[in-house]
DNA sequence: GTCGTCAACCAGACGG
DNA sequence: CCGTCTGGTTGACGAC
């Protein structure tokens, strides 16, 4: 499997440091390049280095790695045809874009959660609205079911306007106590959830 | 693997 | 301008 988009030799290196760092990032909100040094702090450090970054003895403030716009581009690439990774995979990437494969993993793992997140909150979103509409059409059902019963009360007819019910099956406005379900004929809008309606 | 969280870093708003 | 505050993003980690 073709883990490593087309057209990609190894990257340069860089990492963002606190006092270089003053113009606006190209990787999230907007504005131009950000400053960067460059450093190989990215680098795979050898197993005593990986130890000291991560817990080491008296641990040292972590200095946060900003992955590059090329780095960050082929992740996303990668994350796109996978969402994970295989062991393989994940040395290869890792070697290609000069990051530890632990750094890989956690870049795929964020990437997951921050997606389904993403997908959550979208879901979320659509809920709400749906409740909205249905809201809407309850209200409108009741102003119907009210206006029928007035209709009733004011023919001579023998029905008590009371007995006006809904049926949930054919969805049309009932009179409940005639035993053959006579259909008062006002067909009421089927629930439909908002996405479908909106074209 | 996921989840919750921390922390570094950033942009933008705001007051002086 | 400049310093500060605030909120968002994202790399990293520990617990499970």
């Amino acid at each position: 499997m073709a883990i490593l988009p087309e057209n990609s030799s190894k990257l340069d290196l860089t990492i963002s440091t606190p006092g270089f760092s003053c113009s606006p990032r190209s990787d999230e909100g907007s504005g131009g390049e950000r400053e960067q040094l460059k450093l190989d702090m990215n680098r795979l450090p050898s197993s005593d280095e990986d130890e000291e970054l991560s817990h080491g003895g008296s641990a040292p403030p972590r200095k946060k790695l900003r992955l590059t716009k090329e780095q960050s581009r082929l992740l996303e690439d990668s994350f796109r045809q996978n969402h994970t990774l295989n062991p393989k995979q994940k040395e290869t990437l890792a070697e290609h874009l000069m990051l530890r494969p632990r750094q890989i993993e956690v870049w795929f793992q964020n990437r997951r959660a921050r997606s389904k997140l993403k997908q959550t909150e979208m879901e979320c979103e659509y809920l709400k609205r749906w409740f909205g509409s249905l809201t809407e059409q309850n209200n409108m059902l009741h102003i119907q079911v009210e206006e029928l019963r007035a209709m009733k009360v004011g023919s001579s007819t023998m029905t008590p306007a009371s007995t006006l019910t809904m049926c949930p099956r054919c969805e049309r406005v009932t009179t409940a106590v005639i035993p053959s379900m006579a259909v008062v004929d006002v067909p009421v809008k089927k629930m439909i959830p908002p996405q479908e309606r909106e074209h």
